[in-house]
DNA sequence: GAGTTTGAAACT
DNA sequence: CAGTTTCAAACTC
């Protein structure tokens, strides 16, 4: 089987043995000096310092290649799904075992997955050969090496990443803890000499390992967003991320599931976007309540937030729909009921979403599985080589939508928008036919609906006092010839609002951020004019992020910033100036012809940013 | 839960 | 690229 755990077999010999005090490193420390416990706090401190920085380029990981081999993120069949919530709950025991099961698959290199990580993780045995010579060049230069760079650098030359250093000196740090209590403070000097005192080691120092297991677990769990790096709450337990040939995770990303704990029993586990820059590089603990409330506000993982993929129990699909219509489904799991395409087609939301379908799937014939997982990349790849963007998300939102947790979620976003647009025909973009709708988002240029009255920002794009004008003087489908920056019309709030628990695609629009006036931030409440609209629109994406993921479609920053800058909300604000409502509309008309709008979906997802502009200018 | 509607995805 | 078919989610009853 080919399980997470085996990538932790690979991390580095000093290690992989898993019993540190087995590792020539700890057994160096230990010879040299009698460290006192206490001194281990703040080398882990300093340790988790270090998190913020990037990884030891020496030993950066090939993400790109890396994530080629990327996979699903979990399988419901037992490999990587007894994490992290296991390990809060079932404690110790789950982890001795899974520290067994690592045993057995130490050598066991052969598979992608741990390939993978013997790559993110640096070459073992190289890592191990620096180690060593680092060791030897300490001991050369003085005989009171300076513990907190010995460390550090080893942990960091094993891991290969500060975050994985981290949770080595974690262990460490128990370890020295623990010993510490064994010998009465007294670092000692050797091993720890009794079978107990190995149990009783190895018990303190589950925990310690448990994180180490996730932090390579977490490379396991690796999907390749490029730059990406997305925090999935609310995937689906068993919905595992799909190994992504090509770009992004539609899912993980799209819109469907960024809410948190509600949803979910307490079965949670959590995977890691492995990415040299995370968008959110701090550390964050994440506290879920578990459903049975047993083990609420345990910390169940503590990760950096941008990179993490937590997986819960999902809920049964009663609980879905009813979620999602009481404003928490769009961050609900994705589970489908697939018939005919093998869950191997767009029309699948899991494999759509790049994940496994998993036991709440009431999907027949099912290939979206880890078993196939061969098929499942072939898939993906053939998909992908017709859009190369098929596995985006569908939804996309600019980066300067920093929100407050908890915010109304019927303060609608209208800064994101779908990237392809939707085709409406008859639901008028007012149901979730709509996949503008079912975002959350407004329709946009890009839309090609008929009828558009998408409360979250219609395709026509009134202003808000406009909006009412067009209401009364009747809009019909035939809206493109007077297609305007469409904004958020509060009035225009559906009755059972939207769930604005959307990911969001944190794009280049850093540049929006500069750009923007800083009453575009956090606007919230005034709701009104048309000046202050074209901010309003921005809050309720604030709102989004939440508990949302952050995306980067960093493939996309390089080619498009420039664009994005172009179609920054500057430009819609002076489009949008009240003087000229309909200043735009030339552009506008003409990007019904425009080189991108003509282009038509794909060509446009293909040509152009990932993230519709607001503006049609261009 | 079954049937219908809808629009995206896939196909031609 | 447009038209058609297939598909599964959303919706209705």
């Amino acid at each position: 089987m080919d399980t997470p755990q085996k990538s932790v077999a690979q991390i580095g010999t000093p290690v992989s043995k898993l019993k540190v005090e087995d590792s020539p490193v700890f057994n160096y420390i230990c010879s040299l000096s009698p460290i006192k416990t206490i001194k281990s706090i703040p080398i882990t401190q300093t340790l988790s310092s270090l998190n913020f920085t990037s990884p030891p380029s020496v030993f950066t990981s090939p993400h790109a290649v890396s994530h080629k081999e990327s996979r699903f993120r979990s399988q419901k069949d037992g490999s990587a799904s007894k994490e992290v919530a296991s390990i809060g709950e079932e404690g110790n025991e789950e982890a001795l075992v899974e520290m067994e099961q690592v045993q057995s698959h130490k050598n066991d290199c052969n598979t992608p997955r741990v390939i993978n990580d013997v790559r993110d993780n640096g070459c073992c045995e190289d890592s191990g050969k620096d180690l060593q010579k680092m060791l030897d060049n300490v001991k050369k230069k003085s005989d009171t090496p300076d513990w907190e760079t010995l460390i550090s650098a080893t942990t960091e030359l094993i891991y290969g990443s500060p975050r994985e250093s981290e949770a080595f000196s974690c262990l460490l740090k128990r370890t020295s803890n623990s010993e510490a209590r064994l010998s009465g403070g007294t670092m000692p000097t050797s091993k720890p000499v009794s079978n107990t005192d190995v149990g009783n080691y190895e018990s303190e120092s589950v925990d310690a390992l448990s994180i180490l297991h996730r932090g390579v677990r977490r490379r396991c769990l690796d999907f390749e967003i490029p730059g990406n790096n997305q925090q999935t709450y609310g995937e689906s337990s068993s919905s595992c991320v799909v190994p992504s040939i090509g770009l992004h995770l539609n899912a993980v990303a799209s819109s469907k599931d960024n809410s948190v704990a509600n949803e979910y029993s307490g079965n949670i586990k959590v995977g890691l976007q492995s990415s040299a820059t995370p968008v959110l590089p701090s550390p964050h603990e994440i506290l879920i309540e578990n459903e049975t409330g047993k083990d609420a506000g345990q910390i169940i993982e503590v990760v950096p937030k941008s990179l993490a993929l937590v997986e819960l129990t999902p809920i049964s699909p009663k609980k879905k729909r009813q979620s999602e219509q009481s404003g928490e489904g769009e961050s609900s799991c994705k589970r489908c009921n697939c018939k005919k395409s093998k869950c191997l087609k767009l029309y699948c939301e899991c494999f759509a979403a790049g994940v496994y379908c998993i036991e709440p799937c009431s999907c027949i014939d099912c290939f979206n599985k880890p078993i196939h997982e061969d098929v499942v990349l072939a898939t993906r790849k053939q998909i992908e080589s017709r859009n190369p963007l098929a596995f985006a998300p569908k939804v996309i939102r600019n980066s300067d939508s920093i929100i407050e947790v908890g915010e109304d979620a019927s303060k609608t976003p209208a800064s994101a928008r779908h990237k392809r647009g939707c085709n409406c025909k008859k639901s008028n973009c007012l149901k979730k036919y709509c996949e503008c709708y079912q975002g959350g988002v407004g329709c946009s240029i890009n839309c090609r609906c008929e009828g558009c009255k998408n409360a979250f920002g219609r395709k026509d794009g009134s202003l808000f006092e406009q909006d009412e004008e067009n209401e009364t003087s009747g809009k019909s489908g035939t809206t493109k010839t007077q297609q305007n920056v469409e904004l958020f019309n509060p009035a225009a709030q559906p009755s059972t609002p939207m769930p604005i628990r959307q990911p969001l695609a944190q794009l280049p629009l850093s540049s929006n951020n500069r750009l923007q006036p800083p009453q575009s931030h956090f606007h919230h409440g005034a709701i009104g004019s048309s000046s202050s609209g074209i901010y309003n629109i921005r809050k309720p994406d604030m709102s989004l992020l939440s508990h949302s993921r952050i995306e980067t479609i960093t493939e996309d920053i390089d080619d498009d910033m420039s664009e994005n800058l172009i179609h920054s909300p500057i430009a819609n604000i002076n489009s949008l100036s009240p003087n000229s409502k309909r200043v735009s509309l030339a552009h506008l008309d003409s990007s019904e012809s425009s080189p991108w709008r003509r282009t038509g979906g794909r060509n446009l997802i293909r040509s152009f940013p990932t993230f519709p502009s607001l503006t049609p200018h261009h």
